[in-house]
DNA sequence: AATTGCCGCAACCGCGTGTAT
DNA sequence: AATACACGCGGTTGCGGCAAT
């Protein structure tokens, strides 16, 4: 975790510091505040130059730093500011009291964009993830789910799918025709989304009792959830932030079964075919549409 | 118990920008 | 206008700690 330390040809130490070189910059600046960089260190009697002052000062010993654990909050708040901002880490730590830029850009580096690697989305742009390798691991998995899905003719499946934000969800989107609506939305203190999927085909794609198709014990979906570590249960709670997301319930949709009528045509101005939640829905956020980024930019500013 | 390999993070480096001369 | 200097930012490094073997 420490450098060892060294010193360079002109005797100027690098490396950790210990405690005695951090008492004697803290009691400095604490007296005289730090004034230039490039002369503090030979004012204080530190062997450091004037970079490694500031740096220490500015991302340790700042009595200000909050150090710790991020929290859940901090947490969406970088990934959100990251959408928009990139890596402006200086830009995203104003937002976050106590925070330094180094210590976000670590705990992006290390924690958060594995993660939404491992959630299938890039870390860049925040978009599904669509390079090939990516693809051809999954391609097999993709097909599949695909077939399952036009075979049963289940809404509710295909509604299942989009909740996995791992998956490619546009290229399934595109496999079957849907077009995948999704609304971010901020109520003041809670980020949310809403998801509505619009089915382009004729009407008989529902003429089949919902109930003729749910995922039968132990068969394809269970299988399904245990590959890819998700919940066969399904329930609007969130999961920690180590976990993959819960499905969002989709309860809403059981009225899909019966006959077929006009009803049963998923349209976007219906909000009973509206699958919402809120309560700070973090990997929600992850499925980022442009209008989110607008929020954010507006945070921002 | 010893070794290996990976991970996290403090600290460093180089570059860009702003300001003074 | 040109140069020098100071500082801030983002990318990268490399060691200690720890888990796996």
């Amino acid at each position: 975790m420490m450098r060892t330390p060294s010193n360079d040809e002109s005797g100027i130490k690098k490396g950790p510091w210990s405690p005695e070189e951090d008492k004697i910059l803290v009691d400095y600046i604490q007296k005289h505040g730090h004034g230039s960089w490039r002369a503090l260190p030979k004012l204080a009697g530190l062997n450091r130059c004037g970079k490694s002052c500031r740096l220490r000062w500015n991302n340790y010993l700042r009595p200000d730093i909050r150090r710790g654990k991020f929290s859940d909050e901090e947490e969406s708040l970088i990934i959100n500011l990251h959408s928009v901002l990139g890596n402006k880490w200086a830009a995203i730590a104003t937002h976050l009291p106590g925070r330094t830029d180094n210590e976000i850009k670590n705990f992006w580096n290390t924690h958060l964009k594995k993660k939404l690697m491992q959630m299938g989305l890039d870390p860049v742009t925040h978009r599904p993830r669509t390079d090939h390798l990516y693809l051809l691991t999954n391609l097999q998995q993709i097909i599949l789910n695909a077939a399952n899905i036009v075979t049963n003719c289940d809404i509710n499946n295909v509604l299942r799918l989009q909740q996995y934000p791992q998956l490619p969800q546009r290229l399934i989107n595109d496999v079957l025709g849907f077009n995948h609506n999704i609304q971010n939305f901020y109520d003041g203190s809670n980020v949310g989304f809403s998801s509505q999927l619009i089915h382009p085909n004729n009407l008989q794609n529902f003429q089949a009792p919902i109930q003729q198709v749910l995922p039968q014990e132990g068969g394809y979906f269970q299988k399904f959830d245990e590959q890819i570590g998700g919940n066969t249960n399904v329930s609007s709670t969130i999961s920690s932030s180590n976990s993959l997301p819960k499905l969002v319930s989709v309860s809403t949709q059981s009225s899909l079964s019966g006959k077929v009528n006009e009803e049963n045509i998923i349209n976007e101005k219906d909000p009973s075919y509206n699958i919402s939640s809120s309560s700070f829905e973090i990997w929600g956020d992850f499925m980022n549409e442009d209008a989110n980024d607008a929020y954010w930019k507006d945070f921002i500013e």
